[in-house]
DNA sequence: AGTGAAATGACCCGAGA
DNA sequence: TCTCGGGTCATTTCACT
């Protein structure tokens, strides 16, 4: 499905998405014609997902992360669909998975720091279908990366 | 810092960064040149890190996410830098946090199943300085936006 | 699947309000 | 800070290998 030039170019792309294809063209001796129709491709098969702009969090107030573990008393379909409704809602709400262990769900939220995630707890407190059950706050970033392995 | 029309700009290229200059002039109802010096400031600043692709993990064959919970018995400058160091070369490691709580680190790491997870685990434990405390299974992603609010 | 060339369109900068 | 306009460069398509 993927041959090397294509992971190359995924590789290349995901470290920075502003390369023209000029660039890549030279970078893995071929013309631009073929890395225009590669990179058409992966995006038409949803290798590629999209284009995003990352910002510097704490340069928009946004540097205090942390994780927020809630658990799901009554675990029937409509509260797991209404609960995941209201995260996904939620700007501050950068990640949330489901998990298979002590706790249901844990959610990564950026905040401006800890007092806005006092007012980030209480409306979860308001979500009838979940239990607050612990918060982990971030003390440090040692990695962060969007870049996923290919080789 | 960040005026009205910073943010719009901000907000448009988190979701999509191959928005051309004219596109983001015509939504905000300005011509090109400001749009691009406002660019240019908001990269210089580096309130925008980046431009990356993204791509679909389970395309990719990394569609397992898995939280590995590790703790560092001995706390000395030298372990953490040594631990640190190490993680940020790992390339299925795609974040890692320092924690205030039980464990000292969470390592957010895409695999493709369990078994390569299992793989992975055994490489953590022999980092000498770190024991791995406890493993948790994605079961299902919920959420998972680079999107930071700037309102 | 690749090259090379040509048209289309985006980026970038300077002059002026 | 903005508009306007033009030169330069990247993207995209196509005929050919």
């Amino acid at each position: 499905m993927l041959d090397t030039i294509d992971k190359k170019i995924l590789k290349l792309l995901q470290k920075n998405a502003k390369l023209t294809i000029k660039e890549l063209a030279e970078e893995l001796n071929l013309t631009t014609s073929p890395i225009f129709e590669r990179i058409k491709r992966l995006e038409k098969e949803e290798i590629i997902e999209g284009y995003v702009a990352l910002l510097n969090a704490e340069k928009v107030e946004k540097g205090q992360v942390v994780f927020c573990n809630v658990s799901m008393p009554i675990y029937t379909k409509e509260n797991i669909d209404s609960f995941e409704k209201i995260v996904q809602s939620m700007p501050q709400v950068m990640e949330c998975y489901h998990l298979a262990g002590m706790v249901d769900y844990q959610l990564k939220v950026f905040v401006k720091d800890i007092k806005e995630y006092d007012s980030f707890l209480k409306k979860m407190a308001e979500i009838q279908v979940v239990k607050v059950h612990s918060s982990a706050i971030v003390l440090h970033n040692v990695k962060y990366s969007t870049v996923i392995s290919v080789d």
